[in-house]
DNA sequence: TATTAACAGTCAGTATACTGACGATATACG
DNA sequence: CGTATATCGTCAGTATACTGACTGTTAATA
């Protein structure tokens, strides 16, 4: 890892690579994905927003975000309403389906995300979730999926 | 960002969004990637790996591997030789317009990854570069794509 | 030696993520 | 009112990343 361990943005991309890995172990299962799991979450949390809407809570721009919530409406996690008052608009709200999928996997999903920063205790994990939420707040602006702070 | 925000793979996903979005800005023009970009550079420090033994140097599987060296290698930045030896190796060398390209690259890529945390100075810096190689060294075995450690 | 194991690279299929373009719809403004 | 502008969702194309299966080759072993 000589000279490529040294760049943050390899870290990074390594870092994630194994919390995806770690999420499969823990709900492969289910066929659920993080991205997937995230969306079905605000779904549920903040039901009939809009995709535009979804976009900004979930941070996944609206190409990917038209892709997943396709294949979440193929199985019925979620459903999809076109609105009269705007005829642009689509309102995602999550399935009864979706809702029991979603609390079947809180626990494992839990477990993936705990798992993922496991090597760190105490104050330095505190530190490090400290830190990588102000690296996110920060350049919350780049790419074309920025997220609604607030 | 209220409940996603407390989530690390949640986290690690957006800064690996930001950081890649960084690299795109910086580094563009010259249409590389972070992921083929490390590639090149073990590539040029040591020439001659097979592709398996650059899977474990980059952290990236042997099917996306081969993904993205059929690419540099269709630009000219990167060959591929059989060996007779072994026949089932494939060794692979930096091409001399790979190398000027990897030179000219060097400054946007290293501003890439600086920007990437530039949110973080002095202690806190050092102390998140820690973490995120403890992170990554400890989740190492998990996926598809482990790195040779040492 | 003959059979079996393991390994290297590839391929097909799928998911996230981006770009740039498009049609449909809504809003602003002259 | 009518035109220009903006927005929403979608689509096509491309890149990384994974899985599982496959071919060809080498190594191990009975």
């Amino acid at each position: 890892m000589a000279q490529l361990g040294a760049r943050p943005g390899f870290l990074i991309r390594r870092l994630h690579q194994i919390h995806v890995a770690l999420f499969a172990e823990e709900c492969g299962v289910f066929g659920i994905t993080p991205v997937q799991y995230s969306i079905m979450c605000v779904a549920q949390a903040r039901p009939g927003l809009d995709q535009s809407e979804l976009t900004q809570e979930v941070g996944v721009d609206r190409a990917t975000l038209a892709n997943v919530l396709a294949r979440l409406e193929k199985r019925a996690l979620v459903r999809r309403e076109r609105t009269t008052r705007d005829r642009r608009l689509k309102r995602v709200y999550l399935t009864e389906t979706g809702a029991a999928l979603l609390e079947e996997m809180a626990e494992p999903a839990r477990r993936a995300h705990a798992r993922t920063i496991a090597a760190l205790t105490g104050a330095d994990r505190d530190a490090f979730l400290d830190a990588l939420t102000r690296l996110v707040i920060a350049g919350n602006e780049y790419g074309r999926a920025p997220m609604r702070i607030g």
